[in-house]
DNA sequence: CGTCCAGGTCTAC
DNA sequence: GGTAGACCTGGACGC
């Protein structure tokens, strides 16, 4: 994939059929949230002084082709340094052949590969419970992307079900749904928020407090303020 | 070598 | 509804 004059190009040495061409573009466009609207959040913060920056376009969180990746990786996130991250998800893509592996696959893989192989700890058996619900339609997570209908309340009573899916996993999950009114408090966030807003302390509650103004968004607003410092290097 | 903890969650009070 | 304690792993750190 690459961009081109502002388009996005996808080129595959493959030759698809038109019917997977279309499932293709439907997933990359899944990726980029090309059929988010955030026109109503950019209005919002245009003259906002924090935020007016991100007017111009940013916002877009990059997820990926499925809400059951996006659930199995972010339960790779919770309670280790990013290495761990990185380890288990190239062990879950090598698991898969060079792509993230079906539901069907991680259900019926062994407990040894979890322990052993992708030395995913106590969150191997979350990951393979959730595979084979997915996988046996006990559970639908892509019935949680916003076209779907649900409310935002109703989504995460879904993902907090979830084994080893706690509020910040929910949270996180729910900004890669395009759903962005709640925020993900981890232990990145918080000290990145404190040292941003140049304050000692905050709890929970108060961080909430300050970008409930936002609304839907909040949670969107909250990043930004976090990763300005990606986008622009030198913020004044 | 032991302790702590990293982009938390679950269970048991 | 709120809060200790346990939990896989492995890298960082103090001793």
């Amino acid at each position: 994939m690459r961009e081109d004059g502002g388009n996005l190009i996808a080129e595959t040495a493959a030759r698809l059929r038109e019917r997977d061409r279309e499932r293709i573009a439907g997933l990359i466009a899944r990726m980029f949230r090309l059929h988010d609207d955030l026109s109503p959040f950019y209005r919002r913060i245009a003259s906002d002084e924090q935020l007016s920056w991100a007017a111009g376009g940013a916002g877009r969180l990059l997820s990926s082709p499925t809400v059951f990746e996006d659930v199995v990786k972010t339960i790779c996130t919770t309670n280790c340094a990013w290495s761990a991250t990185i380890r288990m998800t190239t062990a879950l893509v090598e698991r898969g052949g060079g792509a993230f592996p079906e539901p069907q696959v991680l259900a019926e893989t062994p407990d040894a590969w979890y322990r052993d192989v992708a030395r995913m700890g106590y969150r191997g058996s979350y990951v393979k419970s959730i595979a084979g619900d997915v996988a046996g339609h006990a559970l639908d997570l892509e019935s949680l992307l916003p076209a779907r209908g649900r409310s935002d309340d109703e989504v995460e009573e879904v993902l907090l079900a979830l084994p080893g899916v706690g509020p910040y996993a929910a949270a996180h999950v729910m900004q890669l749904l395009g759903r962005h009114r709640y925020l993900v408090l981890d232990s990145w966030t918080r000290p990145a928020y404190l040292r941003l807003a140049k304050k000692k302390r905050a709890a929970d509650a108060t961080i909430r407090r300050a970008f409930a103004r936002y609304g839907e968004h909040a949670g969107l607003a909250f990043w930004l303020f976090l990763t300005r410092d990606w986008v622009e290097p030198t913020p004044p």
